[in-house]
DNA sequence: ATTCAAAACGTCCGAATCGTCCATTAGTTT
DNA sequence: AAACTAATGGACGATTCGGACGTTTTGAAT
């Protein structure tokens, strides 16, 4: 009879908890710990029982953040995580949005799901009531720090699988774009599909788009553009430089929220995606996986 | 020995402070220093929590790099690390950056040291470089980058699971300083000093800074100004910012290399800065650490 | 249905930690 | 100088922890 809950298997809770998992055995078969037990004996620990005990102070807890559901006892999906994150959000509880993101890269989400189902959407509720007035600037900033917070710790945790020969992208956010998230958010998503990921950041100017295709020619490079300062400017600027990457066979990759259609008609571009999704699939098909490049997603 | 790297034992803490493990099992029944039990009553000390309290100065301090096993025998001094990371940065080296910086932490280097004494001078010197047209732009973004990711990552490391009551210290970047470092670093320095930091981030209104002063009732307020946009504005809505807070009794520290003398002078302010180590030492003045450990000495 | 690798199981046992007591040391007072 | 107090840390037996081992379960792919 297994209900519908978030389980945990032992390793897990002991990583979360900071103690071997022999400990964990025990703690189970002495009744501190409440969980059941499968016909073949493996236990099964309640997230939420674990959370609630560490939380009364009657456990350690190193990083609670590990006990999200896994994909391999429920599917995660990523609409949970969509969900909690709204509500952190929304309540300014920016401890709530780190492990909510945190615990999604935990449960072998891919990045670009991360961003796009999960954080994405999030932004956008936050924005829209930052709009209608019932959001403060300062919650709004307090918000965007601690998921820009967030994804640079994940980004921390990314950093092991370190294989040479992997194609580079290179991108960021045009001048006068001064938001860190997204073209983040794009490095890690190429990261962990099998690029090299190069993130210029915010506010780079077409000069430096423009010198880095000479000095490290890349195979790909993505543009993460939510403000435009200028769009004469920056249409210009762009045109010249699409021009050049075209020349050297580079593919340009484009997307954000400033690029709504009236823009994006007038743009040139190797490919446009609304979100991470398409860029990753895109990305995938010019570099096609020898093997399986990705995350443990079992 | 599972060392963690969040946690250590109290065997470990008494070897990195030099001390006894009676005495470590002594401070931690008095409250001295916060640890968390397992249940079978083992304690488990976070290895952020002693490294903050060592670094104030509570604490002996015999060889913190045993805390924490990626340390390793390094002559600890500022200026090694300078000069590392300034070569690292010179040469483009994102990854020797990165490992400057998080080594720098794991010596045991107090915040404010590494960024007045480690990162700004690197940074100053990317400056020079690029004025004068030795450095490209891309390579001044790169540094840029990975240096913040460097610090997130140090900021991910800090989280600390000491609940005791810290006074709120709230602050940013004015609107139109879209430069994210130095206002994390101000946070990060602050919170290793005993405060409870709240970083706005950079591009923040005055506004929000307003609002803050009802909605947390900080203790003080920081201000880290890279860039100032429209310096005719930024007084006048700094002027009537600085009014507010001093009638409510909140410290107002501002700093950053946009408050040359000449705007400087005309600004009110509780304190200035040229960089953290005089913020965090004006915060220790505001809230003094509290008993010492130690054995008394007049 | 069968196969297979990863993960969890139970058990054992050395090592680490616990709480307590008490001798020793450091600093202060008489 | 002697007495006193506070803090320290070593030494116990008892308890808890966690790594290692070979075995079993599990879930997914064949």
């Amino acid at each position: 009879m297994p209900l519908s809950g978030t389980f945990a298997s032992t390793a897990q809770v002991a990583e979360a908890l900071g103690v071997g998992v022999t400990t964990i055995k025990r703690w189970v078969d002495e009744g501190i710990l409440p969980a059941q037990k499968t016909a073949g004996g493996h236990r099964k620990l309640s997230s939420a029982d674990v959370r609630r005990l560490a939380r009364e102070g009657r456990l350690p807890q190193a990083d609670l953040s590990r006990l999200f559901p896994t994909a391999r006892s429920t599917p995660a999906t990523p609409d949970d995580f969509r969900e909690r994150l709204g509500v952190a959000a929304l309540g300014d509880d920016v401890e709530s949005i780190r492990s909510t993101i945190v615990g999604a890269y935990h449960a072998g989400l891919a990045m670009e799901v991360i961003a796009d189902k999960i954080i994405a959407p999030a932004m956008a509720q936050v924005g829209r009531e930052w709009e209608a007035g019932r959001l403060a600037v300062i919650h709004e900033h307090r918000i965007t720090q601690a998921c820009v917070a967030a994804v640079f710790e994940l980004k921390a945790m990314q950093r092991s699988h370190a294989q040479a020969s992997r194609p580079l992208a290179i991108g960021g956010a045009p001048e006068g774009d001064h938001s860190t998230l997204a073209s983040l958010l794009a490095a890690m998503a190429l990261n962990d599909c099998g690029w090299e990921s190069m993130n210029l950041g915010p506010h780079t100017p077409f000069s430096a788009f423009r010198s880095a295709l000479d000095q490290f020619n890349p195979k790909l490079v993505w543009f993460s553009a939510t403000h435009i300062a200028d769009e004469a400017t920056f249409m210009n600027e762009y045109e010249s430089f699409y021009r050049e990457a075209q020349a050297r066979g580079i593919a340009v990759a484009v997307g954000g929220r400033a690029l709504q259609e009236s823009v994006r008609t007038k743009m040139n571009y190797t490919m446009f995606g609304d979100g991470l999704t398409q860029l990753t699939a895109f990305a995938r098909t010019l570099n096609p996986p020898a093997q399986s490049p990705r995350r443990r997603s079992k």
